[in-house]
DNA sequence: TATAAAACCGAGCAAGCGCTAGTTAACCCC
DNA sequence: GGGGTTAACTAGCGCTTGCTCGGTTTTATA
């Protein structure tokens, strides 16, 4: 069987799945939990995917790919180094937020994916955090921070992941401010 | 069936339940893999624990009450407000390097704990919380900060949890450098 | 060395799991 | 209006899961 990855259909399901493991973990979300939050019967879930670990990769997949498209777009716009760090941190935050479901499941659903699935999507990922060793590097070099690189990159996003757990968007601080906030202390201003 | 919480056996049993819940995760974990690392049936599991839930429950619990201990050591013996902010990353960072599994388990499975085992640790949790809520108070009354205390707390937080994920004790960072270096950070220094 | 308690075994049940097979219905294009 | 494509359905197979339970062995205590 032949299955288009492109489909409008498909990509719906994805976000729906991309919901219930969010919201419940990958493993305790059956394919009849997800074939009903679709309105279809489990058997046909199977018409979109070849498996149920085929879904956990095009979720976890689909966040990556739009995170990568949103921080180009925010890179592209922005010129010093300072602007740039910003940039990927209101970027990093934007897709956080936009596309919570799916980030939330990347963070923390991993193990469950096959090693070769996994070693796929790390590739992905490198992809995505080499601008933050270019933009960190380019603080530096503009004499905005010293100290070890790989450390301040981890710190930053790690101080960004956690964002998950308890930044809510519609509270007293906006994304915009949160990104400040966080260029502020990787600058140590 | 009447059980034994603080059986020393008991403590072998959640050792070892944590480092594989850590490895493959909770619901990847079957009761077999549990006994079998354990040297015994499957059977046998249960004139431990009740279900296994409460062997999820038993792996964070020790791991947070740990943590507490710990903390509340090395905050005693630390006077100044930057001192105590160092002890609380210092602390922080031991029990996630002594204590890993249980801690990855922590912040990895929460969401597969029912809702009332998940209620009586968020209680724990927020009891470990309260001190660097205290500590970074504290910052702010010596006048070494200004600005949001719980953005700082939660930047302070995530960046430690994070460093799971990439953090090795043997590289070229030792556990009190990384702390030091994560003070000055949330001190702007 | 007798006895109670704690630890473990072996076999298996009922439910739920991912996934398959074969079929049907609606649509599009020549 | 027949052939192909896509998307859905029904039914259920084979296996694994968490957990039970009566009986046995090991360990600690007196």
């Amino acid at each position: 069987m032949k299955l288009n990855k492109n489909s409008k259909r498909r990509k719906e399901l994805v976000a729906i799945a991309a919901q219930l493991f969010c919201n419940q973990g990958y493993e305790s979300t059956t394919v009849r939990m997800l074939a009903d939050a679709m309105g279809i019967k489990s058997g046909s879930l199977f018409h979109h995917f070849n498996d149920k670990q085929e879904i956990l990769y095009a979720v976890i997949e689909s966040g990556m790919l739009h995170a990568m498209e949103i921080t180009q777009q925010r890179l592209a716009l922005a010129h010093t180094p300072k602007e740039r760090l910003h940039a990927l941190a209101r970027a990093h935050l934007s897709t956080l937020l936009e596309d919570r479901n799916a980030h939330v499941v990347a963070l923390y659903e991993w193990r469950s994916l096959v090693e070769t699935s996994r070693d796929s999507l790390v590739k992905l990922r490198d992809a995505y955090e080499a601008s933050w060793r270019e933009v960190i590097n380019e603080c530096h070099e503009a004499g905005l921070i010293q100290g070890d690189q790989s450390l301040q990159r981890h710190m930053a996003l790690g101080a960004l992941n956690w964002t998950v757990q308890w930044y809510r968007p519609e509270g007293k601080l906006s994304p915009d401010e949160l990104a400040k906030e966080l260029v502020a202390m990787v600058l140590r201003e």
